[in-house]
DNA sequence: AATTTACGTCAGCCATATTGACATATTTCT
DNA sequence: AGAAATATGTCAATATGGCTGACGTAAATT
């Protein structure tokens, strides 16, 4: 199972060469969102969905009642790529839209009933993923997991990373 | 820094539900991957690349003498698809092909020298990132992650990976 | 009243992925 | 030797999901 090393990028302490780059961790990180992505895209592609559809879908469900300007931020993209594909949730009926209560402008966004079916299915699969990958380490390792990929976000996106994994309600 | 939950997806001992999706893991990820990507993406837009070329000059660079097919089975994308970004990579000098010394229906691929200084350079982007993260965190993090990382990946892909993370020589 | 904000839309463009069919050279199998 | 399999390339057509820039409208803010 693992002859991944336990260390191996290490020190140059005194010495002149700059450290050897962390192949294996940059090359596991590709392949680990790979095949973290590969199980709900099969799944979508059942619906005529594609990847984007599963993004918007997610934290749609997640933050319930969220604006359109927040999920540009999220995924930053631009307001016609979401616009496509938002567009193609609420035709069939997997999002719904309500004008804010406070600022009419807005447009709020609810995931509806199937789509929250939809959700759960996607999110049962990675999930089940990640509870297999968890079952192979020791108990502490998830919180590492979690501060490693915490840590690995630009600075100035982790505050709002945060708030939108503690589950803030507006 | 770290409201991140030390544990949360917990338990479901002895009773009935299921237990919580991991949400913050599923978002980490998200998040991790997009930001780990975006800096390479900076440098690549200079010589009018994308991620494509990205993805097959690393794995290239790293495994000199490589064969299309091999590139095919760990992208998992087409020949065309492929055949497209190696062609530029080829035309424009950052990659050699050379026939299979034994087989010479294969083309061995190659990063040339502009190709190596390339591959430097964006693998520089990615190992600040990490080494950045891993600075932040407890010494046995960094192993940690690697085996967060490898557990994710699809259970009869991972021989493949830890050979090509070992560097291996055909 | 003027400005800003939230959102949508139109037109066009580009990168990257797909499938299926077919061609060529080379190696391997019978 | 001949047949089959393999490694690669190529063509045509198509889809997805990004982008930019411009413009429009409704509602809120100043």
């Amino acid at each position: 199972m693992s002859s991944l090393r336990p260390d191996a990028g290490a020190s140059d302490a005194g010495g002149g060469e700059p450290p050897a780059p962390p192949y294996d961790l940059i090359e596991l990180l590709f392949f680990a969102y790979r095949d973290f992505t590969s199980d709900p895209d099969t799944v979508l592609s059942e619906y005529g969905f594609g990847r984007a559809h599963h993004r918007v879908l997610h934290f749609v469900n997640r933050n319930p009642g969220m604006r359109v300007t927040d999920l540009l931020a999220i995924l930053k993209i631009t307001k016609q790529s979401l616009g496509r594909v938002l567009k193609q949730l609420v035709d069939e009926g997997f999002v719904m839209q309500e004008p804010g209560p406070v600022d009419r402008r807005e447009r709020l966004l609810f995931a509806t009933p199937k789509g929250m079916e939809l959700a759960r299915r996607l999110t049962d699969l990675q999930s089940r993923r990640i509870a297999r990958a968890l079952a192979a380490l020791p108990e502490e390792s998830a919180a590492v997991a979690r501060q490693f990929l915490y840590e690995m976000i630009d600075v100035d996106q982790r505050k709002d990373v945060l708030r939108l994994i503690a589950g803030e309600r507006r």
